[in-house]
RNA sequence: GGGCGCAUAACUCAGCGGUAGAGUGCUAUCUUCACACGGUAGAAGUCCCAGGUUCGAAUCCUGGUGCGCCCA
């Protein structure tokens, strides 16, 4: 036990407890057969970046979850880690080089890798320490990385299987290409962003002469790749070119005129060009239409030598420019319209991606996404919020093949093998030592690698040791609950069902919590081009992790996003404060002899304070489990400051400073009840206190550290029954009545007063109502307490009054009354409408009546006395 | 074009069939024996609009308006 200091200073609380709690091994899965396990894997953070708001709040809440199940018992296992983040990796680094005057090519594969690998230690070591600040109560002994070489495994295992299953397949198809990292993406890391750009509309003269067909685009350097024009075939305007050509200008080419439903006759000229190489519809259409396909972007965004002489090697803009002036000079452009369009761009380069045929390797889906469906639809798996099945709902059923191969270093290398000698194909778990077919050729690996959710997906399992049979895997698999963030329903969670459904044969989880996005103040999302980003780390230090957590959880309200302000951290901090202070105004009043093993003494603030804590902790403790995180922790913000300091600990604070030690230990299990439910929302606060109140006076047996005490749902304190439940209300109203009485009347606040009350009930309170209201005694009388030298209040059971002697100010009193009059009037018409309204009276349920029968009598009880007091 | 969500006090948000709530801010007042990161008292809302269901709607249904997000 030592001395609290006046406020809490938690810089150095929230360094002092992590260590303790991973050294004592509290956040070890223990893998224990008589416990109920409880495991959850979150998607891992990228290593690209630091620590930011997002990720404070999806780990705080799974911490809730984690501690809280701790308590009831649980084996909990949360296993963290970091994810590789191929491409954003990549490019991090390649840029780095670039800085230094260098790049990957002259590095060489390998070194390059090395670099990669130096840079991702630094990195994760960061965000662990970030994710220990925030008080994250993960199992360290289990951390694992996407790309360790366990994890490895399970990749290689999935790709060669599902190769051989043919759920993976090689071939040429037309994929997004992402020109900046030089590398085809999946259409998930696809960002269509809104442009201002033109429509332009070209001429292409028909090879009979007999005029032209306008087409509109907004890309005309693909012209150089049309293979025709398509209307489309219930438009009559255009029936009659059907069968026709066009001649293609800048290059010599005839083009047919085609007809397709694809064409939709709004847009623009109803006419529109096919370019089958470069655009997602057109490759459709050309493959339906079986047209020809000319290529005139390469890979590196230039133009190709199919595009002509006068074009190959420009850059694709440049070629936008000089193809639209050279048509210009033919007369073929028949206008330019202003035109806002979505332009498809790379989610992590920004480059305006170039739709491309290429040879990738692809995953498909349909099965896959048909379990998943399943899983969600007859609840194996159970959403929170569920609105969001109708999201995953419209994913899965539209879903196209995954293409998962991606033109990087930094990733799974893809374990296939071509024969330099017969150009076979081998797809192995491990390097094949000669070619099986021809015994002859040198074996040469694919150079790419897989998409960093590849592994990704396989975290849930493979995290536990699959595709080993592990204890781990048998105990903690599936996980209990998938704690992610509702952006990325499709790139983790749909996808980790998938593969969970389709390895395992069982869902990898049996819960999915989405939690909220966290805002700036006015709403928007935090970006770091807009500036407006509120960094954690800097809310840690200047406010307090259990702040910061108290703040993210009790605005997650399901299905709300979170606007963070200033002024919620604020009170937050000021929350973790009161504790703090009650907690300190009881320990320096305590002597050594109180205990938690001491049987307490029960009067009737005690029983009060026992009701309020059952019925609210019997709330948190059931909001939590639903993930009401919210009304959990408001529950407990007014338990703490309005029940317990502000009436509690004011009418204990007789027994608090004079008290029997039986009546100190009920003040001192109140406490503990509070620090321990609050401990899995703020825990660095809450072990602080624990640590300074309750040293040397727990119970037998009971642990040091508060992260590991039971929770307080089936404490023995809270099944006492007795008291009177409707006392301490009479006396909060006496109380408070009391003090309107002298701020009505412009009292001196110093000025201790006499006064008198109807309540005999309150007698034991008189010490409270003196010291509260500053009273000189109390006197309690029956009947009507008026008099011209009394300032008097109506309650709902009595009456109340203020001996002034000459000093009562009468028309501040009357003014009072006609107000309370007034308003109890205007409360009963309606209530005594709905009374005597015979459809109520006849339909409503019978306890509804009731009450509003006592809240009409209540009110006119009232008035009765406030209309007697105004004829005095 | 399709889908989802949100509109409640000055601000940020809860509530989601039975008399409008919280935090912050605001007004007044108090440094009195844990806490000024505090105490006390107080002012503040046609619960977006229009219909409908119901004895009764901020709450359910339909339509509209305005925002935000996702997918194409």
């Amino acid at each position: 036990m030592h001395a609290m200091d006046k406020a809490f200073d938690f810089r150095t609380a929230q360094t002092r407890w992590y260590a303790r709690w991973e050294e004592s091994g509290t956040f070890t899965g223990k893998r224990d057969p008589s416990r109920r396990p409880f495991s959850m894997s979150l998607p891992p953070p990228n290593i690209t970046g630091n620590l930011h708001m997002g990720h404070a709040l999806a780990y705080t809440l799974p911490d809730v979850l984690a501690r809280l199940r701790r308590a009831q018992g649980r084996d909990v296992c949360w296993v963290p880690g970091v994810d590789h983040a191929g491409i954003a990796t990549q490019v991090i680094v390649e840029r780095q080089l670039k800085a230094e005057g260098t790049d990957r090519h002259q590095l060489g594969r390998e070194k390059f890798l090395e670099r990669i690998w130096a840079w991702k230690e630094q990195n994760q070591e960061d965000i662990e320490n970030q994710l220990r600040r925030l008080g994250a109560s993960l199992d360290w002994s289990r951390k694992r990385f996407t790309m360790d070489p366990d994890l490895n495994r399970a990749v290689r295992k999935v790709f060669v299987e599902a190769y051989r299953e043919g759920r993976i397949y090689r071939g040429p198809r037309m994929i997004q290409w992402d020109p900046a990292s030089q590398t085809a993406l999946s259409d998930l890391e696809v960002k269509y962003v809104e442009k201002q750009g033109k429509l332009w509309h070209l001429k292409y003269p028909l090879s009979d002469g007999g005029g032209f067909v306008v087409v509109a685009t907004t890309r005309p350097e693909t012209m150089l790749g049309d293979t025709a024009v398509a209307v489309n075939p219930e438009d009559e305007r255009y029936r009659h070119l059907l069968g026709k050509t066009a001649d293609l200008p800048l290059t010599g080419r005839k083009i047919p005129i085609v007809a397709d439903a694809f064409v939709d006759p709004a847009f623009g000229t109803g006419c529109v060009k096919v370019t089958p190489a470069h655009d997602p519809n057109d490759h459709a259409a050309g493959q339906r239409l079986g047209l020809a396909s000319v290529t005139v972007i390469g890979f590196d965004a230039k133009m190709t030598p199919e595009a002509g002489a006068k074009y190959a090697g420009l850059d694709r803009f440049a070629c936008r420019k000089a193809v639209v002036e050279d048509l210009e000079a033919l007369g073929l452009v028949e206008k330019i319209e202003d035109y806002t369009h979505q332009v498809s761009v790379s989610d992590r380069t920004g480059a305006v991606l170039e739709p491309l045929v290429s040879e990738q390797w692809f995953m498909k889906m349909d099965e896959a996404a048909a379990e998943a469906l399943a899983a969600v639809r007859d609840g194996r798996i159970k959403f929170t919020p569920a609105h969001h099945v109708a999201v995953w709902e419209h994913w899965l059923t539209n879903i196209q093949d995954w293409c998962i191969s991606r033109q990087l270093v930094w990733g799974h290398r893809i374990p296939a093998w071509t024969c330099a000698a017969c150009g076979r194909l081998h797809v192995e778990l491990e390097e094949p030592s000669a070619c099986a077919a021809c015994g002859k050729g040198a074996l040469v690996q694919d150079p790419d690698t897989l998409d960093t959710w590849f592994s990704s997906a396989l975290w849930p399992f493979s995290i536990l040791g699959w595709p080993d049979d592990t204890a781990d895997l048998r105990h903690y698999y599936p996980n209990d609950v998938m704690c992610t963030s509702y952006d990325i329903i499709f790139f983790w969670v749909a996808r980790m069902a998938m593969s969970g459904l389709a390895w395992m044969k069982e869902v990898p989880f049996r819960e999915v919590y989405f939690n909220s996005l966290v805002r700036d103040e006015s709403g928007a999302k935090m970006s770091k081009s807009k500036g407006n980003v509120i960094d954690p780390l800097e809310v840690m230090d200047e406010f307090g992790t259990d702040a910061l957590r108290f703040t993210l959880i009790s605005m997650s309200a399901p299905g709300t996003d979170i606007a963070l302000s200033r002024s919620r951290l604020e009170a937050s901090r000021n929350f973790c404060n009161k504790l703090w202070n009650a907690a300190r105004f009881v320990q320096m009043n305590l002597e050594p002899g109180v205990t938690l093993a001491v049987e307490p003494e029960l009067g009737e603030a005690e029983h009060w304070m026992i009701r309020r804590l059952r019925e609210d902790l019997a709330e948190v403790t059931a909001a939590l489990e639903a993930y009401r995180f919210h009304e959990a922790a408001e529950r407990l913000y007014h338990l703490v400051w309005d029940d317990f300091c502000s009436t509690y600990i004011e009418l204990a604070k007789v027994h608090l400073q004079n008290g029997t030690v039986a009546q100190k230990a009920a003040i001192l299990h109140f406490l503990d009840l509070l620090l321990r439910a609050l401990h899995p929302m703020i825990p660095f606060v809450t072990e602080e206190i624990h640590d300074a109140v309750m040293t040397g006076r727990l119970g037998p047996g009971e642990p040091e550290l508060l992260a590991q005490r039971a929770w307080v749902s089936d404490h023995p304190l809270l099944a006492r029954e007795g008291g009177d439940p409707g006392l301490i209300p009479v006396f909060q109203e006496a109380l408070s009545s009391f003090l309107r009485l002298r701020s009505e009347q412009g009292l001196d606040p110093s000025r201790r007063l006499q006064a008198l009350c109807t309540l005999k009930e309150l007698a034991p309170f008189e010490e409270a109502l003196k010291s509260l209201a500053k009273l000189e005694s109390v006197t309690f009388a029956e009947g009507d307490l008026s008099s011209p030298t009394r300032a008097v209040a109506v309650l709902g059971a009595g009456m109340v009054a203020l001996e002034l002697a000459g000093a009562k100010d009468a028309g501040a009193e009357r003014a009072k009354l006609e107000k309370e009059q007034e308003k109890l009037l205007k409360e009963l018409e309606p209530l005594r409408t709905r009374l005597q309204d015979p459809g109520f009276l006849a339909k409503a349920p019978e306890a509804a009546v009731e009450k509003l029968k006592g809240q009409v009598a209540e009110r006119e009880g009232r008035l009765a006395k406030v209309a007697a007091l105004l004829q005095v």
